[in-house]
DNA sequence: GCTTGTGGCCGAATAGGATTCGGCCAATAT
DNA sequence: ATATTGGCCGAATCCTATTCGGCCACAAGC
């Protein structure tokens, strides 16, 4: 789909807001975005035109950046899960360090604050496979160190949720109120 | 043949091998779900049916659990990320800690190896938000200590990506102290 | 070797949802 | 009070998903 030229109003970083049709919209298509235009309206209260074009908006200012199929590791034979703390001499090894980017193994990659430089998320087929890569991770110059934390399960996992907490109940006191998650109008 | 028992078939472990049709589209649909039937025929060969069978295979088989709008984290006010590693008192603390899911901030719960029990990735407003969060873990019977690695900068986030590498390069070696292996001019 | 059964592909046809188009209404600016 | 803008709705159109036969290749059986 192209954008018409007349009109080139690129307003990406012009995101009025979310009001709360825009928190439900993206609430259900970070659950399944499969969801035709006629059933989100139908959730929301809203005619499926101005789903669409509400959908539209959050994808053109980037609130929604991507829509993806998540897969399962295992189908793709990937069943060793880790995060790597990586510890680099100096400062500014970034750059060399995100050359690793390109083994399909490394899902995620962060600068970190605290005893640690860098933060790797990599998900391989074996120790075996895992052991290449960290081998790969030493060869970067400047890294003095890894510290490897394999994950024997996982209990949860899951995208960017748009609901957000309004009121964290206070600590020590065993509290009986509800979690109180979200807005709505 | 049964026809009546059309759908009811749950060969849901039943995944055979993938094959090389099924890896591209899986990387086709990772990147960009929204793609028609036809265009990811024209990109891997094969016509908008076939495609539509072999992906339904690949949901059918739960090789794609889910199909999600992927939302920049920005525009939903969540800034703050976290890595935040938990000890506990003995064993089994799990189902406990668990609890802690029904907070939209927390995105995953991993048990780990290491010198640590559990591992969150946490998402939140601001470091309030995530001091809320971490009293509401410290109030879990058997949490003795976090630490927490506050992400400053993400470098790479992605899904899990079907590509495997094959052949892991061979470390390089320490450059001046090799014996006669192979080097030659 | 030849036949039968099965799985998977294709092109064509149908159904269903995405997208467009006017028109209407409310809130804001003039 | 009136003009303007933004956003919604129902109806119409267009495109894509989905279905339907039929064809072909491969594997097991005679």
């Amino acid at each position: 789909m192209n954008l018409e030229a007349e009109d080139v109003r690129q307003n990406e970083g012009r995101a009025r807001e979310l009001d709360a049709f825009d928190r439900k919209l993206l609430g259900l298509l970070v659950e399944d975005a499969t969801r035709s235009y006629a059933e989100l309206g139908e959730q929301v209260g809203l005619s499926a035109p101005a789903v669409h074009e509400r959908v539209k908006r959050l994808k053109r200012s980037g609130a929604i950046h991507q829509t993806a199929a998540l897969i399962n590791p295992i189908a793709v034979q990937k069943t060793l899960l880790a995060f790597v703390h990586v510890d680099t001499a100096g400062w500014g090894k970034t750059p060399e360090l995100l050359g690793i980017a390109k083994y399909p193994e490394v899902e995620e990659i962060h600068s970190v604050a605290g005893d640690t430089c860098m933060l790797l998320k990599v998900r391989t087929k074996d120790s075996r496979a895992l052991e290449g890569l960290l081998a790969r991770i030493y060869d970067v110059p400047g890294v003095i160190r890894t510290r490897s934390y394999v994950v024997l399960s996982t209990h949860l996992e899951r995208p960017v949720q748009p609901a957000i907490t309004k009121e964290w109940p206070a600590p020590r006191l065993p509290a009986s109120s509800s979690p109180a998650t979200d807005a709505k109008g």
